[in-house]
DNA sequence: AATCTAGGCAACCGCCAATAT
DNA sequence: TATATTGGCGGTTGCCTAGAT
């Protein structure tokens, strides 16, 4: 009945990764592609469960991975997608090219969350902290939530008290902030009509929200399968030495998707993403 | 210089839906 | 159809490092 086991749980080695094993599954991930995790390890050499490899993989190896701290323009976005999925990392980060469910996770925890306690907004519904406790004694005043750390473009939409403005993070801490959620972001499922306009005039100010705020955009993850081109096998395969293929994970990792020679993997819709992602950058 | 503390991040754990047998 | 496993996800842990004392 049923399959085999993932992995025999005596003998497989826990804990940091050594170069030796990254080496290896880079290897055997860059010559036979993707394909079942259960039989990665044994196949590749190593004592490590599919289910690590597959994490350290996605997480850390993946040649277009980006490096470094989000942008801001990424940060705005995990805010905004945030506020309408809640803690849906790997959704989040489907809509990020380049960056990992666990770096966003990891990001938002660290860095986001505590930005936006110290502006007194709640992490959680990104509606104001005063507000929220306001609401167990009296209603809030107006004036009030314009008063909370200088929030100067909130504004609160009747009934559905959901909290928008327009923002890059990078205007976090002059206290702008940009979001927009649902009284509670874990029922994201069920957009209100009231947030959708939200979502709408953020989409018309902003080409790259509204192309990556899309619903039903096809996800970055869905469309991994690797087809590393011959030349860059070749290359590959012609390092003498692990440091001359981590330089040239690095290297690629530096470089956009278009260098690494992935533009076939992706439609004209997520490329045009890509490309608004890399002006972006260029430009700060 | 030694120790303590907090922040950041990689990796693990446990759960669940999908899927193979 | 029932059962067991896989793959994926979110939550959490624990190690490492930098800064403070």
């Amino acid at each position: 009945m049923g399959r085999q086991p993932c992995c025999d749980k005596l003998g497989v080695k826990k804990g940091p990764w050594t170069a030796d094993e990254d080496k290896k599954l880079i290897n055997f991930i860059l010559t036979n592609g993707q394909c079942c995790w259960r039989a990665v390890p044994k196949l590749a050499g190593l004592r490590r469960c599919g289910k690590s490899c597959r994490l350290r993989w996605t997480n850390y190896l993946r040649p277009d991975l980006k490096r470094g701290l989000l942008s801001d323009a990424e940060e705005k976005l995990v805010i905004d997608l945030h506020a309408r999925l809640g803690n849906r990392w790997s959704k989040i980060a489907a809509r990020l090219p380049g960056r990992t469910d666990n770096e966003i996770k990891n990001h938002w925890n660290t860095h986001i969350k505590k930005k936006l306690l110290k502006m007194g907004i709640d992490p959680v519904t990104h509606e104001p902290l005063k507000k929220e406790a306001n609401l167990i004694d009296q209603p809030i005043q107006e004036s009030d939530q314009n008063k909370i750390n200088g929030h100067q473009q909130v504004q609160v939409v009747p009934e559905c008290t959901s909290v928008t403005a327009a923002a890059t993070s990078s205007e976090l801490d002059n206290s702008s902030y940009s979001a927009s959620s649902t009284s509670s972001s874990e029922n994201s499922s069920s957009i209100t009509d009231e947030s959708k306009l939200v979502l709408n005039t953020l989409g018309e100010n902003d080409p790259l929200l509204s192309s990556l705020l899309e619903v039903d955009a096809p996800l970055v993850d869905s469309l991994w399968e690797l087809p590393v081109s011959s030349e860059e096998q070749k290359k590959f395969d012609n390092m003498t030495s692990w440091d001359d293929s981590l330089n040239w994970l690095l290297d690629c990792q530096d470089f956009g998707i278009h260098d690494f020679g992935f533009d076939n993997c992706f439609n004209d819709v997520e490329l045009e993403v890509f490309n608004t992602i890399d002006d972006m950058e260029n430009k700060q």
